[in-house]
DNA sequence: GTCTATAATGAGATAGAC
DNA sequence: GTCTATCTCATTATAGAC
């Protein structure tokens, strides 16, 4: 019972938003009494910690993915997926964190924490990847690229929710946040169109 | 009196967030009763469409900043630093636009159309140094840099303040967000560390 | 123009019957 | 477990005296 509940919230908190979406909706939703949800979770913060802790748990996972099998072909690719289809199945993490931080005061750090360890996984990828040949970028170079690796990709619904007022946005669109990622790393990768015309000096070095 | 009013909930909307500071709370900063700032503005939303209106112009004119110099040399630079300025100066826009949106719903569309104009404009201004040949990139990658320019700007005060929980920001960390777009930048830059790395093919035309 | 009530909402949460 | 009724609380907005 308490799993199809938590599945109802996300939906909704997905579709509308946190705090637009209300215990009665929630209740209504559910087919059930708004008292009687109470007797599941007390609190509205109950709910939400609930869900936190499943994304914290994908992202966790996400972060990891892929990071016993270093030089697979096609981790990259794998990793960059993972990560979006997270970032959809709980978007409503990303884009109502304020609304989040009011009910559930915790939260901001756990957030952060996440960013933290994302980060640091995500470097180690850029570092496998320049170790491995297939990224020419020097150290300095990965770092930026990984904030904004990370930046594009953390806000990449919320500017296209933005951009496209009215209509609605679908797990199809991540395709297009995936492409400006890879845009972004296009002039570094040893391989592919724009990286082709770059070439490696010699005073960088992968490591 | 009005324009120190609305200097003033400026001031309390971006240090806190649009939905946390009650009319109460600006009365009580303005040092004038909660009943008698309705005597100045009948409503909340007849303060931030005042606001708005504000960040609006300021908006249209950073978006057009410099365009009648097209080829002056730190155009550039001048052009994101008075752009990141704005969005300091208006954070809560950026920050707070859900809670917005439920007590102005008409700012979304607004919203939304500025993004227009501005990426237009920033499109235009590499377009200008791709003809100038400070920029060495094709139509496809200036769409996408433009694009990544677009989120990484718009986003970088939100990163900083999730990735440092507690620790209050300050203008000064905007000029590591600069910094981030210029390291976007950089691989396709004619001149600079790392575009001298990048030999410009002979396919790849300035237009 | 300025203040003191006070109304009007809207939401989350509780008590207690069944 | 499930429901009805009610409480509490914060917040915005209004009415009207001065």
């Amino acid at each position: 019972m308490r799993a199809r509940m938590l599945a109802v919230c996300l939906e909704l908190f997905n579709e509308h938003s946190f705090s637009s979406v209300t215990i009665a909706q929630i209740a209504l939703a559910l087919g059930m009494n708004e008292g009687h949800l109470h007797y599941y979770f007390q609190t509205k913060q109950q709910i939400v910690l609930a869900l936190f802790d499943d994304f914290e748990r994908g992202a966790m996972a996400a972060a990891s993915h892929g990071l016993d099998a270093p030089d697979r072909p096609g981790r990259y690719v794998d990793y960059l997926q993972n990560w979006f289809s997270l970032m959809w199945g709980y978007r409503f993490v990303y884009r109502d964190h304020r609304s989040l931080h009011r009910v559930a005061p915790m939260l901001p750090q756990r957030i952060a924490h996440i960013y933290q360890a994302g980060q640091a996984r995500l470097r180690l990828v850029l570092d496998d990847m320049a170790a491995a040949g297939l990224l020419v970028a020097s150290s300095d170079e990965r770092a930026s690229l990984m904030v904004n690796a990370w930046i594009i990709a953390s806000y990449w619904i919320d500017y296209l929710t933005i951009s496209r007022t009215g209509k609605a946005i679908s797990r199809a669109d991540l395709a297009e946040g995936i492409h400006q990622i890879n845009q972004l790393f296009a002039p570094y990768l040893a391989t592919g169109r724009a990286g082709a015309a770059r070439k490696p000096m010699a005073k960088e070095k992968a490591r």
